[in-house]
DNA sequence: GGAGAATCGTGACAGATTTCACAGCGTTTG
DNA sequence: CAAACGCTGTGAAATCTGTCACGATTCTCC
């Protein structure tokens, strides 16, 4: 038999590889329901992302034998995993914290019946008490530490916002519990023999920006000439009177590369700024948008937001590809010879508004 | 001037230190509003729940120096993890999947305006599509490639469910994504270029059920004699005769230990079980509990769930704890002289169900 | 039945990460 | 003015984590 632990009762096992077995279990999980029995440790290996011989280490600290030139048992080897992870009494969770993160994570394990089942909600809004969420009870906070005792739970998810995160995660404690989850993005001050685990999704972003800055800067697209990121706002206070864009054109002295819808081309609000991203916010039907970035990527994303008029600024001369794109979509398509600021002002002015403010 | 990167151009820095360095920024940012202006290596590490040197070697990756005897200069700090980590430039994310969790994630960055912000979300549910979720536009994933590459995102969370996960993952780094953020419990096979963060909800779980088990089983309460885990529900198909529970503990032998509410109590549905958290989920203001154990939590959550009668059974003597409780709350509490097996079964004969099924 | 091929189990090794420990320096104090 | 103190910066040691390589084992094939 497969000794649990390891030998001298000393429970030496990392973090990491505790997650691993999960992953293992996981994948070997999927793989018994594709009919697969048994699994040689390279497979495994490039199922979970890992190397050969990390598998074969870390089914070798469960206790788990394989056997050569037949691999691991599937099956055998899931029990393995799950006698070591302790499958053996399903573990009851708290969650503290049921707003949208919180709603989301019981949601998650709703369908679930595995090992781990979330069995109470704790929330200081009483809206909430007493109502189920994604089938969890959900109880006011001022009952959590006798209740999380009187249950026995040893495990709870915090999704409460930061500031009460260290309180309530001192409560949990005093309740018993052993290992806490965190969403929130604060450390906490907690006795060494809590487990903690933290999912901070804003510092995992920050990571990935980070690490996303690092491999190689080929998306440098934006980056033609000086890309003022002065964003102006030119708000539709002036331009409700249902402006055509083909009036102004010439009062601003712009050139009209392709015309507009038949009928005119009405819009109601103006935004500057080259940002394509930021058009995904701005943007409406009958906004004008004012930039610097003659772009292919500009004008569909223009498009996929309706914007039925581009002024471009500085006299460029689009690409051939631009042209076509804006004379497919019926997008009126501008120039005009001066750049950002003095184009958005030649309208402001156009429109009857002041230069203040 | 600090330098920002390592000295020869090489950027190592560990994933690790990345995401201390995003701990340290909010920590100070959060002290300089409360008006701190310098602070001593040992005191941000006690904050951020590290050792001193590994504040002060992290800060000296970084290239920032403060100064003996005054410490860091909180402000200055910030500006430099800042630079270190790029806050440049806004970087823009996407998202894809708008379940529950995506939806979560977008209402958990809704607010934030920080270095990186959501500005664009993608789900195959075409209900979603052109919606505005938490501020944040949705797109159809049949779009996700294009309008990814064209808004140069190369940042994205992934809310998919598993199963959709490495597909999702494959469009996007074809879009160009160098970072993915990864919700969903499946390894991704990706270039390695890449850069991958897991937030595995549930391997976390497992992990914290696992280290939950070391940290001293304390909390044997329920441990007593043989807890049967078998859980026998009697629906109430049998039981819609509104029936009164003092009429039935004569006809199955059972001993009243505290009387039930003045006027009989009337119960529709029986639930036999040890498991204390089960009751939160199938007890209700007219259920019978049938148990084996007799313990002060078991009571306390029964009270909390409005249950009117208890039957212990094997003729336990409960403690005066127990009968005090159930006195006080004026809840029925029984004693069958049977086990839970024979107890359950000579209910359900009075009821008139015959021994099949 | 024996050679060969492929795989497992594991001691030894290498790399990464953290901690230790102490030199250097500014500040305070008698 | 000098000594004492306390903090930073950093080389070096310790620890943790993953990889390599090779003997042991089992099955296949001739």
């Amino acid at each position: 038999m497969s000794q649990i632990f390891g030998e001298h009762g000393n429970y030496v096992v990392s973090r990491k590889t505790v997650a691993r077995m999960s992953r293992y279990r996981r994948l070997l999980a999927s793989l018994q329901d594709d009919g697969v029995e048994s699994i040689y440790s390279h497979q495994l290996a490039r199922h979970a992302v890992v190397s050969a011989a990390q598998v074969r280490r870390d089914l070798m600290v469960i206790g788990y034998s394989g056997s050569p030139n037949r691999g691991y048992d599937v099956g055998a080897c899931i029990d393995s995993i799950s006698t070591f992870l302790g499958a053996s009494d399903r573990q009851d969770v708290a969650l503290v914290g049921v707003g949208n993160l919180g709603r989301a994570v019981l949601a998650h394990f709703a369908g679930e019946s595995a090992a781990v089942a979330i069995v109470a909600a704790f929330d200081i809004d009483s809206d909430l008490t007493d109502h189920r969420v994604h089938g969890c009870r959900c109880f006011d906070a001022s009952r959590m530490e006798t209740l999380v005792r009187d249950l026995g739970i040893e495990i709870a998810v915090l999704t409460v916002p930061g500031d009460a995160a260290q309180e309530a995660a001192e409560t949990l404690v005093r309740a018993g519990v052993k290992s806490i989850i965190s969403f929130a993005p604060v450390p906490l001050h907690l006795p060494n023999d809590i487990f903690v685990e933290y999912m901070d999704i804003t510092s995992a972003l920050e990571s990935a920006a980070f690490f996303a800055r690092l491999g190689g800067h080929d998306a440098a697209e934006a980056g033609e000439n000086e890309i003022e990121p002065i964003v102006k706002k030119l708000e539709s206070l002036l331009a409700r009177s249902n402006m055509k864009l083909e009036d102004l054109a010439d009062d601003i002295g712009a050139r009209v590369i392709t015309p507009g819808r038949p009928g005119g081309t009405e819009i109601s609000r103006i935004y500057a700024g080259d940002r394509v991203s930021d058009l995904l916010n701005e943007a409406s039907d009958k906004t004008l948008l004012v930039s610097n970035l003659a772009s292919v990527q500009m004008m569909r994303v223009a498009e996929l937001m309706d914007v039925p008029g581009i002024c471009f600024v500085n006299g460029v001369e689009p690409e051939p590809e631009v042209v076509d794109l804006a004379k497919a979509n019926g997008t009126l398509l501008l120039v005009s010879p001066a750049g950002v600021f003095e184009t958005c002002g030649l309208i402001y002015a156009h429109l009857g508004g002041d230069a203040r403010s």
